[in-house]
Order: C-alpha cells, then sequence, then structure tokens
DNA sequence: ACAGCGCGTAAGCTCTGACTTACACGTAAG
DNA sequence: CTTACGTGTAAGTCAGAGCTTACGCGCTGT
C-alpha cells in the first residue's frame, strides 16, 4: 500500500510541472526523438532528456532505441494507479459523506 | 486552454507531495479541524495549515469555519479536470497510435 | 473581563528540482 | 578513418517548496 502511494507520488510529481506534462502530451500525439521534442519546447535538449527520465521512473513514457536516435512514446498503463486513486476518490462512501456534510451546513 | 493547463497543474503538484496528499486523503474519510489533522500526520500545526492552503487553491478542499475552529472537508468536483484530462488521455487517436507503434516495432 | 484555545501568517532555514553549459560516447555518413 | 550527429550525464546556479519556531488575533468559557 505504501509502496503504491510512492509511485503514484512520482506520478503526480512527474505530471506537475508544466514543461514536463507539455512534453508528455506532445508525446501523446506520436512518438518523438529527443531533438524533435527540444525543438517544440522552449528548454534546452539536455532539460527534455532529465523530463524524459523522470517520466521514464515514473513509468509514463518509455524509449525504444534506432539507429543513434531514442525513440519515446507514452505508456499510458502507467496512469493506471492514477486512475484508480481517482476513482476511490470518487466513489467512495459518498452518501454518508453527504450527510455529515449536510448537518455542518445546518449548524454554522 | 492555457488557464486550464495552469490549473491541472496546480492540482498535480498539490497531490505530488505525500504529507499533503495524506492530509487530503485523511479528509475523505471525514472533515477534520486544523489541529485534529496535526495530530494524525507528522509535522507541527502551522505545516497543516499551509498544505491545506495549498489544497484550497487548488479547489481540492474547502472551509466551514465552526466557532473559533475552521472544518475543512473535500470538494470533489476539484477533481473534474483532472479526470477530464485522465479521459483524453486514455481515448485518444487510440488506433492511430497504436499503428505508429506497431510500425516503429517492425522497423527497428 | 481575562485566561486559554484554535488558527493563520511571518521569518528563516534547508533541501530539492528545473535549468544551463560543458563533456563523453556510440552511431552514421562522407 | 574521420567528421558530424544524437544522446546521456556531470557540475553548478537559482528559485521555490516544505518545514520549523515565534507571533498576533479572534473566539470560548469561567
Amino acid at each position: 500500500m505504501t509502496y503504491d502511494q510512492h509511485r503514484l507520488s512520482g506520478i503526480f510529481a512527474a505530471l506537475a510541472d508544466p514543461t514536463r506534462r507539455g512534453i508528455f502530451d506532445d508525446l501523446r500525439t506520436a512518438p518523438k526523438s529527443v531533438t524533435e521534442l527540444a525543438q517544440s519546447h522552449p528548454v534546452s535538449r539536455p532539460a527534455v532528456s532529465q523530463h524524459l527520465r523522470v517520466l521514464e521512473s515514473a513509468d509514463l513514457v518509455f524509449a525504444t532505441p534506432q539507429g543513434s536516435r531514442r525513440i519515446y512514446a507514452v505508456r499510458r498503463e502507467g496512469l493506471e494507479d492514477l486512475r484508480h486513486y481517482l476513482n476511490g476518490v470518487w466513489d467512495e462512501a459518498l452518501t454518508a459523506y453527504a450527510g455529515e456534510i449536510a448537518s455542518l451546513n445546518k449548524h454554522r
């Protein structure tokens, strides 16, 4: 359980940075090389490499060496934990909770 | 569109920190006061206040003054943007993308 | 009215993270 | 083989995040 929490933090942190999420979103369209990504984003190429490292560590992206280039592509399964978390927030004791809120507002 | 991006970053950043997400998860069970939250988490009370401020800025939480105390509760609608984003990642040109991956693996 | 609780905020410290330039190495191409 | 390309990594800088203690203020209750 705690281990999943660590994974979740990794995913959230990876997607929190605008530049990095921009790269991720860019890859959602089609797989691309590092220099190709660097041209579409206002940071240096090493910065892109570092962002990709973070995304890869969070299992959100994977690389496929092709000649001297490395083609990066998104890994949708990496978002499953996030989806589980989201679902958990939504369908968790909804009615009981709504009741508490109601009584809270009533007493104020 | 870009404005939503900013909101998204706020949500991701807010939930990226383990302590802060722990507080949020704690509130999912039931609304609680600040000192109550501080007792359940290994940080000082002011730290909890600061975390709550971040969560509130991200529209993930709201406060209800009750006497001298402030009762915090989760705000599930605050996660809608996140849900939209998640859905967007999943059902976005799935077939076309799969085709690219296939040809990529073939050529390597 | 006055002592105390509950909370927010300011000030300050430390550590992480995003970025840069410089370097090293494998692959491709002449 | 040598030149150029594509990439990862090291080193260093700078801003910001998370935490603490100290303080101030409104509400509570005796």
